[in-house]
DNA sequence: TGCGGGAACGGAGACCTTCTCCGTGCTGGG
DNA sequence: CCCAGCACGGAGAAGGTCTCCGTTCCCGCA
């Protein structure tokens, strides 16, 4: 995302203010939160915002990038302290609970894990795969997740149980037994 | 959704009408679909559509009601056919598959799912929940479906699923895998 | 330090959607 | 056949998205 040449001083001043006040509008209202509205809070012009950020998507993806790369960092961390099983199942738990908390989140997890296809390389995307890869992988050299899954299809189960959990309950009370289903499944066969 | 009076002649045509227009256009267009131009198809107004159906929700219910009691007579007719697991799985297979192909109707089967409470009275919801009590309890009486589930869970994980299903390709080429995880999830622990 | 080219700004406005309000016209029971 | 009143329909307010273009303001160079 960084700029081929250097952004001049006002323009990246209003590249931070839009970021800070879409996180806040998008927290508030979800992803649905009015774009217009966004740019009024960061104080420029709606022409600014969309010379910035050409589509809503593209503003999500900035605003929670550093959300989302925080998610993929505790992967690491998890992957260190746990073995490999129980960090997968630890690591999804906590992307679930994020996908469930922070309103707007939900639908850019849900575009990063999409299309499982060759192209896809959105912002988001990446990180959160390699996270995904580098657990999936682990656990299923441990012999702990069936071998025939793969990062992309764990990441895309653990949005659908959290969307599930969430049609539940809204605070997310029933994610935990949601997911203890879901790792259930992805057990390999005894 | 049966009246009380019976309707006026002219009310019931753009009643049926609108039901008509409104197929088309979520088919088409996905639960987003236009309000006003669905009421252009029907040839009424705005008004007329927004007094037989107050939000976008109703009209969604409206529309494919009878797509869900279809549905949820499967059931009935599945549990005739299969033993009680094989009767679960195939209509959880039939409901994703409707799901995913029929646009419009993911919104509506989630919001018929949503809820765990005590209200939750759609009209969608009910027939549902009925058509997969029915087939849990047999499944679980046989053994081969965890006791610890409820039929709105299974529902859930369902839609859950149906929804990661159509992130990895939006024709549906995962359903079955996805699902068949699903359902090793849900096994008794041997 | 001062200037000028051009990047970046910003808001007016075109267009779309939802939803309401109320004058009009048609239906159907008496 | 008639008229009370239900249902119609479209204009219009409110609010959203996105573009266009005249204006402003940086910043490199003299």
């Amino acid at each position: 995302m960084t700029q081929l040449k250097p952004m001049r001083a006002d323009a990246r001043r209003n590249y931070e203010r839009l970021l800070k006040a879409a996180a806040e509008a998008f927290a508030e209202h979800g992803e649905g939160a009015s774009l217009d509205d966004i740019a009024k809070r960061a104080g420029v012009g709606s022409g600014t915002l969309y010379r910035h950020f050409p589509t809503r998507q593209a503003l999500l993806e900035a605003a929670y990038l550093d959300r989302i790369e925080a998610m993929a960092a505790r992967a690491g961390e998890l992957a260190d302290r746990l073995p490999p099983g129980a960090a997968l199942e630890a690591w999804l738990h906590e992307v679930c609970v994020g996908t469930v908390q922070v309103r707007g989140m939900k639908a850019l997890l849900g575009s990063a894990v999409a299309d499982g296809g060759t192209a896809a390389l959105n912002a988001c995307g990446t990180p959160m795969r390699a996270a995904a890869a580098r657990l999936v992988e682990a656990a299923q050299k441990e012999g702990t997740l069936r071998a025939d899954v793969e990062p992309s299809d764990v990441l895309r189960l653990a949005h659908g149980v959290a969307g599930a959990a969430e049609l539940a309950d809204p605070e997310g009370g029933q994610l935990t037994r949601y997911l203890s289903l879901l790792t259930e499944g992805l057990r390999p066969r005894p």
